[in-house]
DNA sequence: CCAGCCTTATGAAATGTTTCATATTAAAAA
DNA sequence: TTTTTAATATGAAACATTTCATAAGGCTGG
């Protein structure tokens, strides 16, 4: 904003034309050769840049879309960030960021700034049921907000028997699915769904446990200790709901002098890589991070809004990184 | 947007009183109580959001900052916009986030968006100098981008040195600093510099290995065998930019049979603590990032722009964990 | 009771676009 | 040459706000 940034009418006057001719230009509605070259002459000489607020103001459209995460200093969700900003820059959209902390208010109060903004699209994945604005193109993630709201999520039911099956596989008897944080009605309550219905259908004895956020280290302990015998583990095999839990259990047991994965083995869920090159720190089931930020893109931009699916499912994969033996 | 969104007359007329007065209501201009009250029942009954799109178009003020950085994909950028996002809310600020992958056409392609989009303000980490739009708050992350541009980096420099003391501290007599990416004129070159004018003061013989992107796999293996003699690794000690590269070369140095940190200590640089209670990755100097995030803010938000400091220096800290003997 | 003063509400103007009804121009047909 | 038609440029109006000059109202003091 040097003295006064030049506006169209100043581009329409440089360049001799009218102000309706400037603004075709600029939207790539076709005009006259030679006014299409003065025009841009002009502007380029005058340094104009299209004023959006102007835009957004008249047109009703802003070419902004929302992205709201409960956090974005996790690394399933900035890959997720990453590649959603990604997709919309390259589509030439903008994207707001609110991070939410997870906090039922907080996010309520993010669908009210996003009203005020005035957004094309909002991509949400949210801990809490949340009733939406209705009209404005919406994605989630991870959780069906409504029968018109579409959902994107991983196949978590289909990851969690795939974990289970790996367990079997690689020779766990005794297999446990562990998770913090209660059950939220969202997709990845599946995770466990998934797993123990495998478990059931082979008939192997499992066990389960979901804690709530808190008390956790010492609960785990807690359940650890009630599966000892003699210093050892009777669990051979433990699915975490992800793979930040799954470092977290492996570290706990390496200090409870349980070697991962000879005496146990671990899945975690997610299959982020960050720290890259080779250096995995879990076997896991590898959530297809950018298939999800490019469907919800791709959802939220549909120019077609009559048949939008309900919930897209993704398909997870299986990836060994040196917690189990395979 | 639901038939359409009721305006600031809607509401006037509702509540029987002037455009004018909603304006003052909603922009917290006193106002007679009995108007107050009035207008914001009426704002209630009708569902009124203000719409910041005309508001910026008049106001030439938009409440809107942009951050743009090379990726948000990477644990310390995540971070850092996570704490920025929070401050800026807090202060009732949107953000808009921009990735650039480190590509100066994609940086300078970013500086225009940010034009037309009327910020407020912008913050940038960019790895490329670039110059900037005059006249615009604009805070620059770990470089220098000119007199006029405040720049916020950790105090890499001492950083550099702390890391170096502490090897020597440790027990190493032959240290060596490894980077990937070569010199790019950011304050984070410093970290070698302090690196090595401390083995310089206490005249310790040490290597400095800077590699550019590409094949560093192979050289650094080349690095290490051509300092190994009868199996054993002549360096005792590293001192890596940065903490993922501490981490792949634990890895690596632990697949040529190299215990860590046995037969070689290793400090990397970040601090970034991502998964979660207690379970360190490396020795690190940690830089405060929340301090940066929020000095980033208040500097670019500052009512005063007149005595705005070139560079703000936030102090680092060692942590031991695992890679070192303490 | 009125003049003067201060406070506060009012509504027209301005912000920079897009859109659309109208005017202009050029080309084709008569 | 004149008329018709098609194509395209024009600029006023609209978008929802803020701002500011003006009007209205309420007090105070004479």
């Amino acid at each position: 904003m040097k003295k006064t940034m030049p506006t169209m009418k100043d581009v329409a006057q440089e360049a001799g034309v009218a102000l309706g001719t400037v603004s075709k230009v600029f939207n790539g509605i076709p005009v006259g050769e030679s006014y299409r070259i003065k025009v841009e002459a002009a502007a380029k000489k005058l340094g104009y840049e299209v004023n959006q607020y102007a835009r957004g103001l008249r047109a009703g459209t802003t070419s902004t879309i929302a992205l709201i995460l409960p956090h974005v200093d996790h690394p399933f969700f900035s890959t997720l960030a990453q590649y959603i900003c990604e997709a919309l820059l390259q589509r030439s959209y903008r994207m707001l960021l609110y991070v939410t902390a997870a906090q039922p208010e907080a996010e309520r109060e993010c669908l009210g700034m996003v009203r005020q903004n005035k957004v094309d699209g909002v991509i949400a994945l949210t801990y809490n049921q949340l009733e939406v604005v209705e009209g404005l193109p919406f994605v989630s993630i991870d959780r069906c907000l409504g029968p018109d709201i579409p959902c994107v999520a991983s196949d978590n039911y289909t990851g969690g028997r795939l974990a289970a099956e790996k367990l079997l596989e690689l020779g766990c008897v005794h297999p446990a699915f562990l998770r913090v944080g209660s059950p939220n009605l969202s997709e990845t309550d599946k995770r466990g769904d998934g797993f123990e219905s495998l478990c059931r259908a082979k008939q192997v004895p499992y066990e389960m446990l979901r804690l709530d956020d808190g008390a956790e280290d010492i609960l785990f302990h807690e359940f650890f200790r009630s599966h000892m015998e003699d210093g050892k583990l009777s669990i051979d095999g433990i699915f975490c709901s992800t793979d930040l839990l799954a470092c977290r259990i492996r570290t706990m047991l390496e200090n409870l002098g349980i070697r991962v994965p000879e005496d146990v083995q671990i899945i975690g869920f997610d299959g982020i890589r960050q720290f890259g090159t080779g250096s995995l720190y879990c076997s896991t089931i590898i959530q297809p991070v950018r298939k999800i930020a490019e469907t919800c893109v791709d959802l939220l931009l549909a120019k077609n809004r009559s048949n939008i699916p309900a919930l897209v499912c993704l398909p997870v994969s299986y990836a060994s990184g040196g917690t189990t033996n395979g």
